[in-house]
DNA sequence: GCAAGGTC
């Protein structure tokens, strides 16, 4: 019987793929790290045939890239050195128990299968598992399994059309790692040195860049820039109010307000002279406010520090740890759709039995559930953020803010299965010599999905009195208003991370760390609003960095997310053949050297700003 | 004392 060595990016895949394959059953072995096991079953493979199977994973990525030892003192090369320094694959102390189980196992099978997550780190990880199970066992057949979620059935289809590693999705993953390694080393020595040396407060900070770190720094700086500059402008409007039965009707100008006074003079004059305004029409239709998405990680992030108040990086380590407990699925996920084979009624299911929101679960269950909407995205990997276990508050072990993450969770998860808000909304719109002018009323009929997802609001207005349409009227008050366009506000968490996602900065699993890091690095810091809201500063330190190097090199800026992007598309290259893994280090490494030599010689600018 | 990306 063929040994087959099948091995997984995390525990948890690891064993649902042993339960998947062995329809349950499986033997469940520890090995020296605490995390990892290998689980063994055996499974009829269509190609191997009937075989004996060890399944177990890595944690991430096995090895990791770092320059040679002669390079590691800061001051045994040029920083500029750091460019073509030679640089060597370790297997870091922490993954080498990891390491040591895959070439015991690799030596008795005769096949090794990759059930790393099917996306390009995942391919890569792959080699990285490849590499060293060929170390211990040179003739071992490698293969790879093309799996989307870890459902039993189609773990086993992807067990009966396996395919081999894609190299070339791992050779865009290899360029990157040696890019992010030589160009963030290079410039982080070499500003640190610079400026440490130049300025006693600096004397002792780390002056780090990364490609990521700085067009993150970069969108928190434009924003307090514009916040700087900003000019108010003066502008004017016609407030129109009309009284009926003893309500106070407030019109809104459909111009909403001009900047040049004399011209809403010259309206507003004509409106007072012509006589009454005229009921244009009362449209009275349906409203409804939609019920959320399917939970990706982007959106726990944002949604998470809007309504929770705690940091994306602290929400991001409550729901790490929720998913090892077992209370949430995998926390780190781009798909805002749930797959059909899900059982959403079992998971409501569990949710029941809770204090706050189990009577929610319970209607959904008697006839209210409604099939969560589909989002557009789908990482083939990873369901959408659902709670899996129920959670009382007093569990041991479970913080009050790790409480509140999971309480987003649940009630979210909840809300995705139950119908839109729906209410009845009332435009009455008048004419007033040509001139528009609305009045909106909202009665909310059914709340249905906000009564569990108590965060968003969405309330009926104050009653709009009987209007017909063609009926003439005076109005109450009309006047001519002046009013200040307001500053724009600095950027929150929230806006920060929704700018990173739109411009390709970080992954789901990496945005709140880059944010965390600028904030470690002292490059910008938190300040409170009135409203309790934290809002995003840059230090002098951060600013002058960004003012600096935009001065320098503006289409190329450190600090602009242009660099990072084109990095990106060439990764894209790779995968799909255009290029190759070491043209593209070279052309990178090429653009990096100019843009170098230009803050070399500029470093004074750096020191005026 | 450096990066970003996985995950524990």
């Amino acid at each position: 019987m063929p040994r087959v060595f099948c091995v997984a990016e995390k525990p948890s895949v690891a064993k649902a793929v042993a339960s998947a394959l062995g329809g349950g059953r499986f033997q469940t072995s520890n090995t020296t790290n605490r995390f990892i096991k290998n689980y063994e079953t055996e499974f009829r493979f269509r190609e191997l045939g009937e075989s004996s199977v060890v399944v177990s994973s890595v944690a991430g990525h096995l090895t990791s890239l770092d320059f040679d030892s002669n390079f590691s003192n800061w001051r045994s090369c040029r920083p500029i050195d750091l460019f073509e320094a030679a640089i060597v694959k370790k297997t870091p102390e922490s993954n080498k128990a990891i390491e040591k189980n895959i070439k015991t196992q690799s030596r008795r099978s005769q096949y090794l299968i990759i059930w790393t997550d099917c996306d390009r780190e995942g391919e890569h990880i792959g080699t990285e598992i490849a590499n060293a199970a060929k170390e211990a066992n040179p003739r071992i057949d490698v293969l790879r399994a093309r799996f989307s979620n870890v459902e039993a059935q189609h773990i086993i289809q992807a067990a009966g059309n396996l395919v081999r590693i894609d190299e070339k999705q791992a050779a865009a993953v290899d360029a990157r790692i040696e890019l992010d390694l030589r160009i963030g080393s290079a410039f982080t020595r070499f500003q640190t040195l610079e400026l440490q040396s130049r300025y006693a407060e600096l004397a002792r900070e780390l002056i780090s860049y990364g490609s990521c770190q700085f067009p993150t720094l970069g969108f928190v700086v434009d924003r307090w820039l514009r916040v700087k500059k900003f000019v108010p402008e003066t502008f004017w409007l016609i407030k129109v109010v009309y009284r009926r039965e003893n309500m106070n009707v407030n019109f809104s100008w459909k111009r909403n307000h001009l900047f040049d006074r004399l011209i809403v003079m010259i309206l507003y004059e004509r409106c007072l002279e012509s006589g009454p305004a005229r009921v244009a029409s009362v449209i009275k239709k349906p409203a409804s406010k939609w019920q959320p998405l399917p939970l990706t990680t982007v959106e726990l992030q944002k949604q998470g520090s809007r309504f929770l108040r705690l940091s994306s990086k602290i929400i991001m380590d409550h729901a790490e740890k929720l998913y090892q407990k077992g209370f949430i699925s995998y926390p780190r996920t781009e798909t805002d759709q749930f797959d059909k084979e899900i059982n959403l009624q079992a998971l409501l299911g569990k949710q029941t039995e809770n204090q706050e929101w189990g009577q929610y679960a319970q209607r959904l269950l008697e006839g209210e559930f409604k099939s969560p909407r589909r989002g557009r995205n789908n990482d083939k990997a990873h369901p959408p953020i659902h709670p899996i276990a129920h959670l009382a508050p007093s569990g041991a072990g479970i913080s009050s803010d790790m409480y509140k993450v999971y309480t987003f969770i649940a009630r979210r998860f909840i809300a995705c299965c139950w119908d839109d808000a729906k209410g009845n909304r009332t435009t009455v719109e008048i004419d007033w010599f040509g001139e528009r002018f609305t009045a909106q009323g909202l009665v909310v009929l059914q709340k249905n999905y906000l009564e569990v997802y108590n965060y968003e609001k969405w309330e009926s207005s104050e009653e709009l009195p009987p209007f017909m349409q063609g009926e003439i009227f005076v109005p109450t008050v009309a006047e001519m208003v002046e009013g200040k366009t307001n500053a724009p506000t600095y950027l929150t968490e929230p806006d920060l991370i929704a700018m990173m996602d739109a411009n390709g900065i970080g992954t789901d699993a990496t945005m709140a760390d880059h944010i965390a890091k600028i904030e470690d690095r002292k490059y910008i810091f938190k300040q409170p609003r009135q409203n309790g809201v934290m809002e995003l500063r840059p230090s002098t330190l951060g600013a002058a960095l960004i003012e600096g190097y935009d001065q320098m090199n503006f289409e190329q800026s450190l600090g602009k997310p242009f660099l990072r992007k084109d990095m990106e598309t060439k990764m894209k290259d790779i995968c799909e053949g255009r290029r190759t893994r070491d043209g593209v280090v070279r052309e990178e490494l090429e653009r990096y050297r100019e843009v170098f030599a230009k803050v070399s010689r500029n470093l004074n600018i750096l020191r005026e700003v």
